[in-house]
DNA sequence: CTTAATGATTAAGGTATCTTAAGAAATAAG
DNA sequence: CTTATTTCTTAAGATACCTTAATCATTAAG
């Protein structure tokens, strides 16, 4: 578990053992059962979370009550609800689990002090936020101009594994269209 | 222009007389005119800009040569291509000033040596960041359930400037709608 | 002032996608 | 194994939005 952590902040920050372990110290682990949620909307998102294992989605409700996905997060993933965790407003959208799921927990305020303490995990979390403006930057850019079609066709090629472990109406969800539509344009 | 752009930054990190003046030192300052490219598709964008005056436009061409405007930037914003800026590699959008602008720009590896000896400065871009992706997953999120003319009511409303300041068929573009259908919607 | 270029509107016919509703198919629960 | 629950498919009619093409209005250029 430490050593999957440090393995993925290895790849953007380079840390020693004592500045692992202080950052180690600060998480909490916790598992969540299929369908249990990490985040209810309204509350106010305290924490980052970063995955395991397990797979879970964001979501919230439109005028109409139905359930809009807006992201799935997988192993090696760190997902939160920005806007509520950075500005300590309520959540419009929710986090739960598809699959019994494994996080580590930093709190928000923990999070701050490590920044002063250790300068570097600041650069770590900088680039981390980039890298999410980047994925959210390009699918808003190209998935707005595609036809449903070739969103489905774009996914399951880049994302096959949530083809596998996702249901079709989530995915369905995800790529703004109604399962009934992906349902006809799968039998092309 | 160097209060302004102190002012600006003081909203998120404070920084001392001489920490704004060695961050100043390594600004350029260039103006650019209407419809003069602060960035061209296919370049690699090195550098970061602040508008202090101005509004320009960050586009793509689609499979069919259509420009699609993905984000407008005004006073007091940072615009960049952040995929090109942050991977090296060629921007697929470019970025065009609709009117006279005048930018501050910092060079991505002055910005880098900047970190090191201003660990601060780094906060402040993680916010900066931060605030961004806020920004656009809510375009995202928001933006891709509601209908064209919610969008559009959406815009002029939180932006009214946008419709002052940018043309008609420019908005249509970023709504992802065609102008003639904008104009339709703008008769209800 | 006149012409050219740019931006906005209107209308007709076409296509992508949704809505509703019903029924298969697959998976989970007793 | 049987029933209940969840997920997926099919089809018909409705609607949002697009395409093309022409006309009008406004701003820039000679």
């Amino acid at each position: 578990m430490k050593d999957q952590f440090k393995k993925h902040i290895s790849r953007y920050v380079e840390f020693n053992d004592t500045e692992i372990n202080e950052i180690f110290s600060k998480l909490t682990q916790k598992t969540f059962k299929k369908k249990d949620y990490l985040l209810k909307e309204g509350q106010i998102c305290k924490s980052n979370y970063f995955l395991t294992s397990g797979l879970v989605r964001s979501f919230y409700l439109d005028h109409k009550g139905n359930e809009k996905i807006t992201q799935f997060a997988l192993e090696n993933w760190w997902v939160t609800n920005m806007e509520s965790y950075i500005k300590s407003v309520p959540s419009y959208s929710s986090i739960q689990a598809i699959e019994k799921t494994t996080v580590l927990i930093i709190d928000k305020i923990e999070l701050e002090k490590l920044f002063r303490t250790i300068p570097k995990l600041e650069r770590y979390f900088r680039m981390i936020t980039e890298n999410m403006l980047i994925a959210i930057q390009r699918r808003n850019d190209i998935y707005l101009q595609m036809k449903s079609k070739d969103r489905y066709d774009d996914l399951i090629h880049n994302f096959p594994v949530f083809a596998q472990r996702v249901p079709q109406y989530m995915i369905a969800s995800y790529l703004e269209i109604t399962p009934e539509y992906l349902s006809e344009l799968r039998k092309k």
